[in-house]
DNA sequence: GGCTAAGCGAGACGGTACGTCTAGTCTTGGG
DNA sequence: CCCAAGACTAGACGTACCGTCTCGCTTAGCC
C-alpha cells in the first residue's frame, strides 16, 4: 500500500480529469491511426493537455496505451455463469474469440507486439490482463475436479496454456479465423485431454 | 527462376560479399543491443556498407534481420526420424523447447513484436518460418492417421494450434519455462486429445 | 505615494524576509550560473518561495535580477568628492573601470543584453541605473562651465556620450581592458574636447 | 589552412543552396518576427530543410543569424573616398548613423544582446564586423597623423572607442536619436581632441 | 474571538522550443 | 549500374522552462 504519508503531500494535486482526458485521447487515437501512428503529441494535443502531464505519469506511449486499455475494456470478458461449471470456460471462450476477432483484437496485438521490447509492459500485460484470467480459469478448472467433471493430477499450468495458446498464437500469426467454431473446437480437444 | 533475366542487367552486378556481410552484421548487432536499439546505420556501419546498399536489398530492419534469421537458424530445428510418427512431433518439441529457450527465443520474440506493426514481416515470418513446419506437422499427423496411431477425422489446423501455441504463448507472455517437461506435457495432452 | 493606499489592502501582508529572500537568491544564482541559466524556478527554490511570490512581484527574471542589482549596487560608484569639479568626473571614471572590470562588469552587461529584448527592463536600466549617473555628470559640467574650466555652449548630451560610450562600447565588446589608464585617456581626450 | 585532404573527403557535399535558404530565411524571419520570436524550426521550414541541415552548420540561432547578418549587409557600410582623409571618418559616420536607425538597428542591437550570453557569438561579431572597421578606422588615422591633419602619439584604441563607442552607446541605450547631426557633433568633439 | 481576505510554499498545469535521433532518399566520385 | 560515404527532408522524441493555477495553510486587520 502507498502510504497514507502522500496524502500530506503539498502542492497541487495531479488532476484526474487530465488523467481520465488522456486515457480517453489514447484509446481514440491509438483506434484512429493505429499504435506505431501515434504520437505522445497526438495524445497530449487530444487530450488538451500539455506533453509534461502525459510524461509524468507515463513513461511512454505504450504505458499510457496499455492503461487505457486496461481501464477501458478489462472490465469485459468475465466468464458467465453456468450450471455445469466447465461450460462456464466454453462460454468465455466464446466471449473471447469475439473479442480478439473485434476492433480490440488488433489492438491486443499490438500491446503484444510492443511488450516484446518493454519489460515493464510486458510486465503489465502479464499481471493486469493475463493473470486474472489464469486465475479464474484455474478456480474453475479446481472446481470442475472436485466434482469429478476432470480427471485428478491436472497440470493446471499446461492445462491452462492449451485452452489459451492457441487463441494468442492465431491472433500472432494469423494462421486462422478466431471465430465461435474455432473456440469449441479448442475447447472440445482440451477438454477432451484433461477428462 | 528469376536468374536468367538478371544475367542480362547491365552495369556492375551487386556484391553478394555485401549481402552476406549485411546478414551478418545484422545478426551480431541485434543480438548486442536488442532490436529497438538497432538501427540500419548500425547495420550498415558494422557492415562497412553504404545505407543504400542495404535499402537496395530490403524495405527496413525488420525485412532484414527476419532474413538474417532464417538464412542462419532456418536450417535447424528439423523433425528427427522416429519408428513410431507421432514420436518425431514430441521429438521436434523437445528441439523447439531448447531453441525458445536459448539465445534465439529472444530473437523470435522480437520478430514475432515486429511483425504485429509490420504486414510484410508477418507474411515473411508465417511463409518462410511457420508455413514449413505446419505442413511437415500435417503430412507426419496425416501419416498417424493413416498408422491409426490416431483418430480418423482430425481437424488438423485446429490440431496444429493445439500442439504448438502453448510454445509461442510462453514465449510471449512469459507465463512460464519453456523446457522439455513442458514439451512432454504439452505433447502428452494433445496427442490424449487427438486419439 | 502609493504607500497610504497599500495600507488600507487586507488580507495577510506581503512579506519582506520573502522579498529579501528572492534578492538575495538571484544575486546568488546569476552568479553562480550566469543569466542564461539562471531559471526562476532555481531563484524561487534558493530563496524558499514559490514560485508564485516571485511573480507577484516581478514580470520576469530580467526585472528580478535588475531589481536585485540596484539593491545591492547602486548605493556605489558615486562620484568623489574635489576642489576642481571635473576631477569629481575623473575620480568617478576611475571607479567605474574598476568596477566594470570587476566581478559586477559580467553582470551589467548581462542586463545590457537583456535590454536589448526586454522594453520594460531597458527602461528600468535606464531610469534608475543611467539616468541618476547622467544627470550627476551633466550637473558637474554645467558647474565646470559656470567655474570657466570648461567652454561654453557645450552640448550636454553628446558630451555625456563621448565620456561614457566608450566604457559601455569596451565592456559589451570586449576591444580592451577597461582599466585606469583607459579611464584616464578617455577622460583627457574627452575634457580636452570640451576645453 | 584547411588542408587538402578535406577536399578528398567523400560522400555527399554539402548543399550550397541548402547553406544560401538558411540564411535568407533567417534574414527574412527575424525581420518578420524579431530575434526571440524566431525558432530553428521556423527558419528550417521557411528554407524547406531539415533541423538537422541547420545544426549541422551552426549551433544556435543567434549563430545562425549572425552568419546572416555578415554575410548579407556586411559588404556594406565602407569609407567613402574624399580628398581630406579624415573626412572620410564623417562620410562613413553618417553612413553609420543612417545604418543605425535604420531597419537593421535593431537588428545589430538583437546580435549584439545575444553575444552578451555567447562567447562565439561575441567573438564572431568582434572578428568579423568590429575589427575590419576599427581597422580601416585605424590606417585613415594613420594616414591623417602622416598628412599632419591630427597630431602625432595617438593612442589609436582610444581615440577609435571615442570615435564609435558614443554609437553603440546610444544603440543600446537608447538616449538619444542617431541621426546625422548627432555623427557629426561625435566627429567634431572627437576629432578636436586630436588635432 | 471569530471572520475574511490576501499571502504563503509546493507543485501540477497547458504550452512551446529545444536539440537529438532515426528513417528512408539523394548525390557525390569512383569501379 | 553498383559501391561507400555522407548530406538530405521529415518529423517524433523526451527535456526544460515559462507563467498560471490550485491546494491546504498562515497571518494579519476588522467586526
Amino acid at each position: 500500500m502507498i502510504s497514507e504519508s502522500q496524502k500530506l503531500s503539498r502542492g497541487r494535486p495531479r488532476s484526474d480529469k487530465a488523467h481520465q482526458a488522456i486515457l480517453r485521447a489514447a484509446i481514440k487515437e491509438v483506434s484512429r491511426r493505429g499504435f506505431r501512428a501515434l504520437t505522445m503529441d497526438d495524445i497530449a494535443a487530444r487530450a488538451g493537455v500539455g506533453k509534461m502531464t502525459v510524461y509524468r505519469r507515463w513513461p511512454n506511449k505504450g504505458a499510457v496505451v496499455m492503461d487505457a486499455f486496461l481501464a477501458l475494456i478489462g472490465p469485459e470478458t468475465q466468464f458467465p455463469e453456468h450450471p455445469q461449471v466447465i461450460q462456464r470456460i466454453k462460454m468465455q471462450m466464446r466471449l473471447q474469440a469475439k473479442f480478439f476477432s473485434g476492433k480490440y483484437g488488433q489492438l491486443i496485438r499490438t500491446l503484444l507486439g510492443e511488450s516484446q521490447f518493454d519489460m515493464e509492459l510486458a510486465e503489465a500485460f502479464r499481471d493486469r490482463w493475463l493473470q486474472p484470467r489464469r486465475q479464474m480459469t484455474r478456480e474453475i478448472l479446481e472446481l470442475a475436479v472436485k466434482n469429478q467433471e476432470l480427471l485428478r493430477d491436472i497440470n493446471y499450468e499446461a492445462a491452462i496454456d492449451l485452452l489459451y495458446g492457441p487463441f494468442y498464437y492465431r491472433l500472432q500469426l494469423g494462421t486462422g479465423a478466431i471465430d465461435q467454431e474455432f473456440a469449441d473446437e479448442i475447447f472440445r480437444l482440451a477438454i477432451r485431454a484433461l477428462k
